[in-house]
DNA sequence: ACCATCATGGTACGTTCGTATCACGAAAAT
DNA sequence: ATTTTCGTGATACGAACGTACCATGATGGT
């Protein structure tokens, strides 16, 4: 047999030329040979390793997403050696914000993959329910902790302020990528509702502690 | 010559057709076609009419725009008659959530549309950013006229938290989309949020308002 | 050394798409 | 009454797409 090539590291390859032929001209409109030009490989190894588009695809977005989640994970485990709650989980919205060009590629692809899924039964909507709902869990946790540490007040929701900071944070990654707004302004959007939490926090668990402790 | 019939109207009705079936198959994988068997007319009328696919796409997003600001509109007119600022812009931030069939269409075909502007330089993402920033205006005087009424914080910055509201209102539209959050859940998230702002703003206000005015 | 099998290339096929072309009836204009 | 223009239909064309098929080196197993 032939040099027995290592079909997973194949198909990464693959996949990931599908994402960026997908980030530069849309996700609609990207074929099979434009996806084996931009790998360098001919049409038939392709097919050869995903057997249909519809396969292709749906690889493509599990690698995305799991692209996505190792490199939230290694920001969030950058920022939390150090710092504090509020910290990490302003590395992980910033993650979710199309700041450089290689975010903004993520960022249109998969929100691309996400309008698909509502259409395309095949495209599982899964991962779309799914990979919020672990970020939603893993944020509320976040928010638990700082609340435990008398960062936020004790009062305040951390299930709903999760949800509300993530939607808020896709409703202002797709005015970025709409050319509506800056990343320096969704930055400092963001930057200001966690500033309300925490400031609320500090404030009004200091009043608590006086209260309670002296 | 023949029964001289109203362009306009029949550009209306093919355009509709359109988003009906872009709301049903995606506004990928819409072809002239289907447009026309949608319409009830034949291939050849969807070209007299439109001379190509793309000024058809282009009629379809500026119509399905003018028919969103109408809708929004006339609920806000609806609710502005008798309530104060608080029901207008609870009005208008739940119009832009996809809460029955017809909002659902809206935003799913919106969206799409959205996503091909970033790399189909030919739909122009004019009104990608014109509409979001004439919205965000508007919210933003109606916080301030709320702030006027002492509603809200004379310390509360309009603008950002315009400016939040809306992002955080079309990320829960896109969660609503994929099915991963219910509308009664995404309502129950922007209620909260709107209950903050009105909220602090009348505990605020109430001792600025003895602070001040004895 | 042989052979079965893996990896790869080239290419052809059927479909669908957007667009262009040809054709014709019908009514306003003259 | 004729002519010209408008609305509409049917259909053809070239391109692109996903997929299938055939061919062929290369090499590990025996």
């Amino acid at each position: 047999m032939p040099k027995r090539v290592d079909h997973e590291e194949r198909r990464t390859e693959i996949a990931e030329a599908l994402v960026r032929v997908a980030g530069r001209r849309g996700l609609h409109g990207v074929g099979m040979r434009d996806v084996a030009a931009e790998a360098g490989v001919s049409l038939r190894l392709v097919q050869y390793y995903f057997e249909t588009k519809e396969k292709l695809l749906l690889y493509g977005l599990e690698h995305l997403a799991a692209g996505f989640g190792a490199r939230t994970a290694a920001r969030v485990r950058a920022a939390g050696d150090a710092a504090g709650p509020r910290a990490v989980i302003e590395a992980l919205l910033l993650e979710s914000l199309p700041t450089d060009k290689e975010s903004r590629t993520f960022h249109l692809v998969y929100t691309s993959y996400a309008v698909l899924s509502v259409t395309d039964e095949a495209l599982a909507a899964q991962p779309f329910i799914e990979n919020p709902d672990a970020a939603e869990d893993a944020l509320a946790g976040l928010l638990r902790q700082a609340q435990d540490a008398r960062l936020v007040a004790p009062d305040v929701d951390t299930r709903t302020e999760a949800i509300g900071l993530l939607a808020l944070s896709a409703g202002l990654g797709t005015g970025i990528l709409v050319g509506q707004r800056s990343p320096e302004s969704a930055v400092a959007v963001l930057r200001h509702h966690l500033d309300r939490i925490f400031r609320d926090g500090e404030m009004r668990s200091a009043a608590g502690t006086e209260g309670r402790a002296g």
